[in-house]
RNA sequence: GGGGAGAUUCCAGAGCGGCCAAAUGGGGCAGACUGUAAAUCUGUUGUCUUACGACUUCGGAGGUUCGAAUCCUCCUCUCCCCA
């Protein structure tokens, strides 16, 4: 994998890029769809990579080893010729379980046991067997198994849980290190910075990391319930540790106005469910605010979902129809409603691109901002 | 023609003398959702009031009682069974 910065924003610290994957180039700033489970939920694959012109997108580690198994993705050559998807994969190693299904797991210092969420059965998680199925998914951007740390979190637990991601990430990035891809393509290695919300573990965490050396960067525990103004104090100090060179990944995050800031942060890399958990939930989001389509006030509105939208739903349909399909449970609205969503977080990505790269970016995206943080 | 059951807040349906503005579910309305245990979850749903609270509701009309959705009388209307 290669990073290449192309354009570099002169008011902010914004830039555009590319990563060289063997699956293909990805423009940065980018969203990447969540695909937890082999897929981006109430998207098809063509639709996927035509319409929402996604140019990767995530998989996860707990969820796919789980089901199918490894097994039958060892059998079908990998996750991208098990899902038809032949553009690159980033899968996240189950650190984030480790957090969401807190109840259900026991954290030790090898790893963590999970009680599968599926069956009850006993799991163990370790920075190595995490390294070793991603190798079998076949993701062209493995993670490093860490500890989403939750928030609140008093000081002492941030810094055992950041340093013990740290002494995994040793040993995820020794077991990649001693081991090769499973397949026909290279397969890269991305640490995560963890800290909480506490300057002196995130920048601890932020140096040692970047010490490590991988192609890339990610910065995890954020987004999980602190006020946004902490969260981007965190993400500034640590890109200013991050090496400039190489991409960093905010991990989960976020809404729309999440990712512009971020972006003027110098982030180059974003995912999260947002746009098709909301999206199946009834919010939609526009180019001037999230809109809930289940309410009432669109009951007869004929217009399009969104006049000059990202995806060819937006007018094709509109918000009176779309609202009674949510309204209704139809599954054609979750879909609709998470097309629209996702192909307007890589149409926000690519507009974000393009005002880079024409100089315009913090302007833009002050308007934006201010757009997208009042309801429709 | 004979026998029986019942009418409750938007719907279905509990309640069968005070703890009932009335359970529960549905529907309606609104909100939440950030590396997906989520096609999920939460709130609200007689009127007025910021609130305390006040007021009008349980087919209709009367009555018993300190007090009635609950008991009695009559009326209206539904439904079921047998002919």
């Amino acid at each position: 994998m290669k990073f290449r910065i192309t354009d570099y924003d002169k008011e902010s610290s914004a830039r555009c890029g590319v990563v060289s994957t063997d699956h293909g180039e990805i423009e940065t700033p980018v969203f990447m769809p969540v695909g937890t489970q082999g897929t981006v939920k109430g998207i098809n694959q063509r639709d996927l990579a035509d319409d929402v012109r996604a140019q990767i997108i995530l998989g996860n580690t707990y969820h796919l080893y789980l089901r199918p198994g490894m097994e039958t993705l060892r059998g079908a050559g990998g996750l991208h010729r098990f899902i038809g998807w032949n553009r690159p994969i980033l899968t996240d190693s189950g650190g984030f379980q480790v957090f969401s299904l807190s109840d259900i797991r026991k954290l030790k210092e090898d790893g963590a046991e999970f009680r599968s969420h599926i069956d009850g059965a006993k799991h163990f998680f370790t920075p190595e067997s995490v390294t070793d199925i991603q190798r079998t998914i076949g993701a062209d951007i493995v993670m490093a198994f860490d500890e989403c740390t939750p928030y609140p979190a008093d000081w002492q637990y941030a810094k055992s849980s950041m340093e013990r991601t740290l002494r995994w990430l040793k040993r995820g990035l020794k077991r990649f290190a001693e081991t090769d891809p499973e397949y026909d393509y290279s397969q890269a290695f991305f640490p995560i910075v963890q800290g909480s919300i506490y300057p002196e573990l995130r920048r601890q965490s932020a140096e040692e990391t970047a010490a490590a050396d991988c192609p890339g960067n990610a910065i995890g525990g954020l987004a999980v319930g602190e006020p946004a103004d902490q969260m981007y104090e965190m993400i500034e100090l640590v890109n200013g540790i991050l090496p400039q060179g190489k991409p960093r990944y905010l991990m989960g995050v976020g809404t729309p106005v999440n990712i512009l800031e971020s972006i003027a942060l110098g982030v180059d890399m974003f995912d999260c469910v947002m746009p098709t958990r909301n999206g199946r939930n009834g919010s939609i989001f526009t180019r001037n605010g999230p809109i809930n389509i289940k309410n009432e006030k669109w009951k007869n509105d004929y217009s399009p979902i969104e006049e000059g939208g990202a995806s060819f739903v937006d007018e094709m349909f509109s918000k009176a129809y779309l609202r009674h399909l949510v309204i209704s449970g139809e599954m054609l609205g979750a879909q609709i409603s998470s097309l629209h969503n996702v192909a307007f977080y890589t149409w926000l990505t690519r507009e974000a691109q393009a005002k880079i790269k024409e100089g315009t970016f913090l302007p833009w995206k002050r308007e934006m901002v201010e757009k997208l943080s009042t309801k429709a």
